[in-house]
DNA sequence: TATACCTCCTGCAAGC
DNA sequence: TGCTTGCAGGAGGTAT
């Protein structure tokens, strides 16, 4: 599943290579990946121009000058850039946007969660609806371990809910959740009311440095999740709890155990990471 | 207001 | 071997 490093990945690499150019035409087969109205999104989108690329959490934003364009790929959407006599797997692409450079940006998406958004031009990022539930990107200075804080404190959710909270913190998934309890040494169920500002200084510090990480290795490719436009990532090589069940801890050689927190499959080291 | 649960959707694995 | 069932996931909506 893709989250921020991910997305951030495919946000360089469709910069990268796709450049700016006007959308022509676009084919929307299965409607519910447009949020509103389809043929809305089809004319408000069509003629215009790629300027900008942007990111808020997991969400790819396409400044195209009047309006933007939003997409959030959820579980397994990928983008693929292709030239028309490519072939691809009609079940799953979703969406075709034509290029004026004859080539087509595939929307394809296996279990089609993922969301498109059309809104006219807004100065602040946050102001677009679909972000009214979207706090500061992880990477975003005036996120801060006071912010967090006086965010959480009082709460009675774990630190691994927490983390997986949108509103709380944007971009981090389950993956990155499972190693950054792993890196602060707490246990995913650890209530965050018990947590201390300095606990929030280090989750901040832990936080940008495995995603910084993620980024620069490309995002993770697991099973459910391999980046479109021929990049995979190389950070599943750095995982150290997430996905390893029963193998041993990278500290102590406990065997990895998981665990259901919140709903998500969680994994975590009974030895090194204490409960509070 | 905060939290829990359900829904969307499909591939895969396990069990029969 | 083939069928059925349950699980996995993020986010939005609804219920408590």
């Amino acid at each position: 599943m893709p989250e921020l490093p991910e997305v951030q990945t495919v946000l360089d690499t469709l910069a990268c290579q796709m450049g700016h150019p006007v959308i022509e035409q676009i084919e929307v087969i299965w409607d519910n990946i447009v949020h509103g109205d389809t043929q809305a999104f089809i004319a408000g989108l069509q003629g215009r121009r790629i300027e900008q690329y942007a990111r808020l959490g997991k969400y790819l934003c396409f400044d195209c000058g009047e309006v933007m364009w939003i997409a959030h790929l959820r579980m397994e959407g990928k983008f693929y850039l292709q030239q028309p006599q490519e072939p691809y797997d009609q079940k799953h692409v979703h969406v075709i946007f034509h290029l004026d450079d004859g080539r087509q940006l595939r929307y394809h998406d296996t279990r089609k969660f993922g969301r498109m958004y059309l809104y006219e031009h807004q100065e602040d990022l946050h102001a677009y609806p679909c972000f009214a539930n979207v706090g500061l990107d992880a990477f975003d200075e005036r996120l801060t371990a006071d912010v967090l804080y006086r965010r959480l404190h009082g709460r009675s959710i774990t630190l691994k809910q927490a983390l997986l909270d949108q509103s709380v913190i944007a971009g981090v998934g389950n993956i990155y959740a499972d190693e950054i309890c792993f890196a602060l040494r707490l246990h995913p169920q650890t209530r965050v009311s018990r947590m201390r500002k300095k606990d929030f200084e280090a989750l901040i510090t832990e936080m940008r440095r495995i995603l910084g990480g993620a980024v620069r290795a490309g995002g993770t490719t697991i099973r459910s999740y391999t980046s479109s436009l021929g990049v995979d990532g190389r950070f599943q090589l750095q995982l150290r709890v997430h996905a390893k069940k029963g193998e041993r801890c990278p500290l102590c050689g406990e065997p990895i155990k998981k665990i259901t927190v919140g709903g998500r499959g969680t994994y975590y080291c009974e030895r090194c990471q204490k409960r509070r």
